[in-house]
DNA sequence: TTAATCTTGACTGAATGAGTCAGGATTATG
DNA sequence: CATAATCCTGACTCATTCAGTCAAGATTAA
């Protein structure tokens, strides 16, 4: 149950972005500088970033990237699915048409799956909820005591 | 966001033996026949469940493992942790004494971090909420239509 | 023209995951 | 007592993934 590097490096670089909207494009230097990301490899997360619609690149000097949209219309869901593709705690949930479910043909029928959608069905649900906007400005969903 | 194998294949065989409560030692052998598991790795998971004092073993011949506790005193939570170690989306969430959380000498001062952390609460209460016995008698908790 | 950017693809080294192998210790049963 | 059925332990392998680097190219502002 680990977020890769990718999705917490893509995090952070897509909020600081968002700190910084309206300041035109920012090279990834400026971030990778800012949030202590090595250069090349935050390079590779933009490259998923920009063909997932999320940011918008500007090529040559003075160049750099944005946010494709404004921060409050991104989720949290998004970019960790972008970056971490489908959320599917185990294998057998993300079956397709040519892959029916391998592991079920067990004797209790994959009792315990269930469980694993449910819990996809929460972290989902929970993630989709939390935009850029909200990080940046401390949005109370995040930070009223719930425990 | 996955479960290792050893998750999901300890969760199919606890669910195993939840079913069979009362009918003494259950060998390995027979678990690992019936839900398809490699039955010298499913061992190794049960020395991990032993240790963690979620089974019992009976020794020789006859023996076999059964459940230490009663179903619905073991939560999915607890079988997760012991088997895929503490739940932590990122990184720095478990930062103890020599350890006082790295990802955070960053510009935005971690402004992601909350989002992980509320993650992690929502995942562990989420799983802490559900028994062995809430998935052997299909409890309406699992099995409520909730989207 | 040049320097600052993004763009692309190949590459590497270490860690992890998933499982196997080999042998030992314990105990019910005949 | 002998033996077969179990659990118990640790080392080992093999493939994959992760995290990051390297090298070279394309684009564009100044």
């Amino acid at each position: 149950m680990k977020l890769s590097s990718r999705g917490h490096y893509g995090m952070m670089a897509l909020t600081y972005l968002a700190q910084k909207v309206g300041d035109g494009p920012i090279p990834i230097k400026v971030i990778a500088a800012a949030e202590e990301i090595p250069e090349q490899y935050l390079e590779q997360i933009f490259v998923e970033l920009r063909r997932a619609g999320l940011v918008t690149s500007v090529r040559g000097a003075r160049g750099g990237y944005k946010l494709s949209r404004p921060p409050e219309q991104i989720q949290v869901g998004e970019v960790v699915k972008v970056l971490e593709g489908e959320i599917a705690p185990v294998e057998c949930l993300h079956a397709d048409e040519d892959n029916p479910s391998l592991c079920c043909s067990k004797t209790e029928h994959c009792a315990t799956k269930i469980v694993w959608v449910k819990l996809r069905d929460t972290i989902v649900d929970y993630l989709d909820d939390i935009t850029l906007h909200d990080i940046v400005h401390k949005s109370s969903k995040l930070y009223t005591e719930s425990r």
